[in-house]
DNA sequence: TGCAAATATGTAATGATTACTAAGAAGGAA
DNA sequence: TTCCTTCTTAGTAATCATTACATATTTGCA
């Protein structure tokens, strides 16, 4: 059974945008995935319902996310394209380079990290950024992302 | 006084790759820039006295570098290009969203999150990637860029 | 010195993201 | 409900960092 987050509209709607079936189906689509997705990604998802959705749409939804801090950008896991990242909990981030999943890893040294950041440069963290890389078990379903190491890919690339 | 890194040109020996002024000066800049530069910051800074330089070199060596573990990539930092790392300690980097640069930060509390990482995917982590944004103090000296409080940038957007 | 393989350069191509604009929809006022 | 203003969408074109390619040059070694 899989999780689901919530907050994503209500964020949108607090910030006052208006809300349009788009972004509904979006941010809907946004907080089922816990394989931090592309643009791209979340288009093809979307699109298959909602066959009128434009891609340009889903980069300016992101973008409206991001704005109000409701999701921030992971960068890239090896592809060279933008992952992003809706769990606003502090966690460390694992991206395999070869399929370009990037999974959860829930951390307790992560808080001490936070601190010292903030307390080298005060309380204006606007986001932050904690990937790994490596190489996961090829798996279908992103929540058995397990980064276990037997059996990895053969070998991946680091490159942005 | 300026502390400087070495190893670069070493570490391009010892894996095999021949040497040439372009790669060796390339390395010489890598080694003693502290704000994590880009492809293009490296070109300018080292067309200076090398007027022959081609910005694909530079793009060439930083993959191969890469490629041999001797520097990472650090993604954007707000200007949706890649910053290179050549600090291999495990260490925190802050990103400046005005200015672009990306500082160094000593920390104690990543050992033990790497320690974390390690332990939940054995030993085969390829590189990280600890960054936290926000906004520095304008100076010119990178090894000014000390994240103070005080008098910020006016603002910033947190896009990949 | 001579040669084969690696590297540098200049240019063209790629591809993710952004900019632009006209058409369409949301939401408040009447 | 209807109207109107403003925001949003969708399609297309433009941008620009990065990569691919083809040639000329250089390195490292015999
Ligand atoms: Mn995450
Ligand atoms: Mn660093
Ligand atoms: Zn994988
Ligand atoms: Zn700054």
């Amino acid at each position: 059974m899989v999780k689901k987050r919530a907050g994503l509209v209500e964020a949108l709607k607090e910030a006052g945008f208006r809300m349009t079936p788009q972004r509904t189906a979006i941010c809907e689509a946004l907080s089922t995935r816990f394989d931090h997705p592309t643009a791209q990604s979340l288009y093809e998802q979307v699109k298959a319902e909602y066959s009128s959705l434009s891609l340009t749409t889903v980069y300016q939804t992101l973008d409206t996310l991001l704005r109000i801090g409701a999701i921030t950008s992971l960068g890239s896991a090896g592809d060279d394209t933008i992952h992003f990242e809706v769990n606003t909990d502090p966690h460390i981030n694992l991206a395999c380079l070869t399929c370009h999943r990037i999974c959860d890893l829930n951390s307790t040294a992560i808080k001490a990290l936070e601190a010292e950041v903030q307390q080298a440069i005060g309380s204006k963290v606007l986001s932050g950024r904690v990937v790994y890389y490596s190489e996961c078990l090829e798996q279908s379903d992103p929540l058995d992302c397990q980064f276990n190491p037997a059996s990895r890919h053969k070998e991946g690339r680091v490159d942005e």
